[in-house]
DNA sequence: CTGAAAGCGCTAACAA
DNA sequence: TTGTTAGCGCTTTCAG
């Protein structure tokens, strides 16, 4: 059995309200009476039981975030900010991968509650039902939305990169490299932060004087998706020419691929397609993932600050703890940046 | 406030006990009782504090794991399968980050053991001095460790891809194509798991009929480690034969690292020396992270199953909850397979 | 089958 | 400065 503060009170011939008042507040208590209680709790290896001491207080210093799959190293990247800022402020972290399925997310949100975590990191991309979302709002721990639009569900805490910007950058890079005749490799449209890339990037071209309409093709929003549509995509293009055997070119001279994993995915169709990037076709992405910088040719996108993301998220979270619900929502919105890597080239007028 | 077991037991006209009794064991009670009971619970929206259970059950239902940088796609995919895995058992998991910091490692661990967490999966490597080993030693939560050598700390269970076998693969394999002058890209010494697989490695080499001793290159067990030592190797070796402009020849045709994101290093330094791969140099890793089969050229690697590990040792430490410390320690060795792809090609004789 | 009562280990008024 | 007294919300004997 593990020792209990009765145990070292005993030890110390004193109340368990003044050893556990040395143990924590530590004034209101004699010097030489605290140091001998602090001493048989070495001596006699005391662990508080955090257990009970959350039961009194009400508070379990434990925060928790809910993800789609950890192994996606864009939400890895995330929970890492996360945790380490939880770390820092003397908290720990429950992880909870949920995939697209909402009834796991809910399932999580209910254990979480249960087990009364401080406050819930949302950044599951699983839809919520209306019956799910009240039953979200009458929580009591406090909720932010981290990289998740709110999509509906209004009065929480959101932290999200610039999106639309993102966009609006990849197409103003394009487009300044002088590419006219350009893909849009977009995602599900019900995709909020994938829609406003999208948008942005829209009209980033449209700005552009005699920025022609990209083409559109849209696909899963993971590698495979894209390599797959842009494959199944140049093979018409090439069976439809009569050209089995040589590549198609000229279609389009550069493409953006709404994140990192497709523009990994369209790199692979197209250099299976017998073509090359940067030279037939150049390639921006966005997200910035770690591995991006180690492709070959290493992708050029739009870097969005997934560490930092997590510990405003935290920030924020910590802030709200303890606070009634729905309490001042905050918005923060992260700033992203182009990162020029070798993927994209200029083209000669 | 939070509706509790007492407001339900009020609302029915029961003891809090028959409600209770009526939520979990619900025998014992009839039929009807339970019925009313349970539709009060569901109408009041009454969620049971399950940490108030926990003081008295001494169980939390939590799961932790200790693990260096889950953004390490290694341990994401670890993490993924014990995740899963707690899951389907009813358990959350708390995910600890240490980096090599054994201050930080022993921090998780006390706070862990303060929270009463059921288990521990300790992934980490940082290392432990003998008091510390002492201390967990004395844990009251069982542990396991997950991809990480005993290393002094007997007694515990532990879960380990068969890294020898895999190096000797990896030897077979690039014997078994042809190649006689072969570089071993290793990493740190102290690394029981790397040291394995080199052994097994070199082992295969020599069992060969032939088989020359390789050139041994240590680094960093990580990509920016890998690629520096080397491209200085390789132009050490330029410099050295006064070929300033061509890159060198032949000192090797083939390169086992002994893992992935090494064998990623590796490929960047070679690309950039002006070589091929596999043209000149075939690459052989070892982890296979899903990245692996997305790189040109896809890397040849041996396959650690690693969501399984997860789960296998989720399995082992389940089993452990409730017994007493140090009971029947279980080791599961799992295996690992050769994955053919690009990075190799045979030697014509 | 159900109620009463004790207690998990701790904190926090309130007294002394 | 310290001890006393109540719980926190739940499970679990033990009676009835």
């Amino acid at each position: 059995m593990a020792v209990t503060l009765k145990d070292i009170a005993r030890a110390c011939e004193v109340d368990v309200a003044t050893a556990s008042r040395s143990l924590n507040g530590a004034y209101g208590v004699r010097a030489e009476t605290r140091q001998r209680i602090l001493d048989a709790a070495r001596r006699l290896q005391y662990r508080p039981n955090r257990i009970a001491r959350g039961l009194v207080t009400g508070r379990s210093r434990t925060l928790a975030m809910v993800v789609g799959d950890i192994r996606n190293p864009f939400y890895a990247e995330l929970a890492r900010g996360v945790e380490d800022a939880a770390y820092r402020a003397g908290y720990e972290l429950v992880l909870c991968n949920c995939d697209l399925s909402s009834d796991r997310q809910m399932h999580y949100i209910h254990s979480l509650l249960e087990k009364r975590v401080d406050g819930i990191l949302l950044s599951a991309v699983a839809r919520l039902n209306s019956a799910e979302q009240l039953e979200l709002s009458r929580s009591d721990a406090p909720i932010v939305l981290l990289n998740r639009p709110p999509g509906g569900a209004r009065g929480y805490s959101t932290v999200l990169a610039d999106n639309y910007r993102g966009g609006w950058l990849a197409g103003e890079t394009l487009a300044g490299l002088g590419h006219r005749k350009i893909l849009l490799l977009a995602g599900p449209r019900d995709n909020g932060n994938l829609a406003a890339r999208e948008t942005g990037f829209l009209k980033a071209l449209q700005a552009r004087s005699g920025g022609a309409a990209p083409l559109i093709l849209r696909a899963q929003h993971n590698s495979e998706g894209a390599r797959h549509a842009l494959a199944e995509y140049l093979h018409a293009r090439a069976q439809r020419r009569r050209l089995p055997a040589a590549p198609p070119r000229g279609a389009f001279t550069a493409l953006f691929a709404v994140n990192d994993a497709m523009a990994i995915g369209a790199t692979r169709a197209i250099f299976e397609a017998g073509l090359n990037v940067p030279l037939d076709i150049s390639v921006i992405g966005f997200d910035d993932i770690e591995f991006s910088g180690m492709l070959r040719p290493p992708l050029t996108t739009i870097h969005q600050p997934k560490y930092e993301m997590g510990r405003a998220a935290v920030e924020i979270l910590l802030r709200h703890v303890g606070k009634p619900a729905g309490w001042m929502p905050e918005h923060r919105t992260m700033e992203v940046r182009l990162v020029m890597r070798e993927s994209c080239r200029a083209l000669r007028a």
